[in-house]
DNA sequence: CGGCTGATGTCAGTAACTGACATCACAGTA
DNA sequence: TACTGTGATGTCAGTTACTGACATCAGCCG
């Protein structure tokens, strides 16, 4: 199978179905490899490590997010602009591969403590984009960075709620939700004895 | 040096040394052991693996942060008790070991992408624990799990920024300006074209 | 003095990753 | 058609993080 096409895509299919049939860590590079046809060095030049595997899409996301950030009307707050970017992201989850594949997907990603620090370093770097494209809005510190974070953690904990049923509201219903119960939380005014 | 006292102190100290000296990827773990006096195998029995040894204080900074969330005042609000959490947490950073061994700490887990990721694997505990002790005082979701994040991203950009130079602004004062600009960025009553 | 316990040492093994170099399919190009 | 360069792949040897099994040693308790 040395030349059929497609190596990258092969691997990343035999990866996620060895990972859901015998788990993330009672498989092995070789056998992934093996599986896709190739050798375990040809992984390592297509993938950075085992765990990168299953982030291929990633940057991809990322890129969608800060363009999305960007193009928000010249008119919307910060806040606005940046859920605008974590919207597109939703959009594009809920329609790219559907919450099928997310849950198959989420449910390898829990079961690995090195899964769920590759995850983290994903959504940081997102933050960390979305705060970027908001200073190039000319958004201040520390807004920029608390923003970022902000709409990263909203994404984060709709998507979790998302991919935990296989059905009831969407990604978007959901990231909205959110957004509104941090509003309120968030809202001054707060009884005494909270802030000096 | 086999029944020298502090087998595990030895091993931390040697271990930031040797990061600062060589930095993390050229430090082996026999190197570690050597200095402290040990074989690699103690390594292992002390640490879990070889990231682990700098964040050894991580699980006491967290029982603290849940401690002071549990037993913030009952009047006090859901944000409110998250804030007591990571003021405490705050404090016992500014005290315990100054901000000149944070930088240091600092310094060498920016330079190795495992220990971003290890950092950000422990701050998302911590989240987690915000969340589960403001559950506890009768939080609902997805507010709970909300605050958790939220309290945890303003203390990790506060922390940013304190360890960023060697004087300025306390950690505590840098906390609770971003709170100020969290609740100021997340006012509701945008200018048209934000929200639906 | 002797046995128990906990911390450490020794040894062998697995698997992730890397660098150096060889090989092969294919595309141009003379 | 033969030649050549290029990019993807294979092969091999090596390093290092980590683990399991078993041996050893210091100190404590009777």
């Amino acid at each position: 199978m040395r030349w059929e096409p497609n190596a990258r895509g092969r691997l990343e299919r035999a990866a996620m179905e060895l990972y859901r049939e015998r788990g993330y860590d009672h498989t092995t590079v070789a056998q992934i490899a093996e599986r896709a046809g190739l050798t375990e060095r040809t992984f390592f030049r297509h993938f950075a490590d085992k765990r990168e595997i299953l982030f291929a899409g990633g940057a991809e996301l990322q890129r969608l997010v800060v363009a999305a950030v960007a193009s928000a009307p010249a008119s919307a707050s910060p806040l606005g602009a940046a859920v605008a970017g974590i919207e597109a992201a939703g959009t594009m989850l809920e329609e790219r591969r559907g919450r099928r594949f997310a849950r198959q997907r989420q449910r390898i990603i829990a079961a690995s403590p090195e899964l769920r620090e590759r995850e983290l370093h994903k959504l940081a770097a997102m933050a960390a984009g979305v705060s970027e494209a908001l200073r190039e809005r000319g958004a201040g510190e520390p807004g920029a960075s608390i923003l970022g974070e902000v709409a990263v953690a909203i994404f984060r904990i709709a998507f979790e709620r998302w991919v935990a049923e296989s059905s009831g509201p969407g990604l978007l219903e959901l990231m909205r939700e959110s957004l509104d119960e941090l509003q309120a939380l968030t809202a001054q005014g707060q009884p005494a004895g909270v802030r000096a």
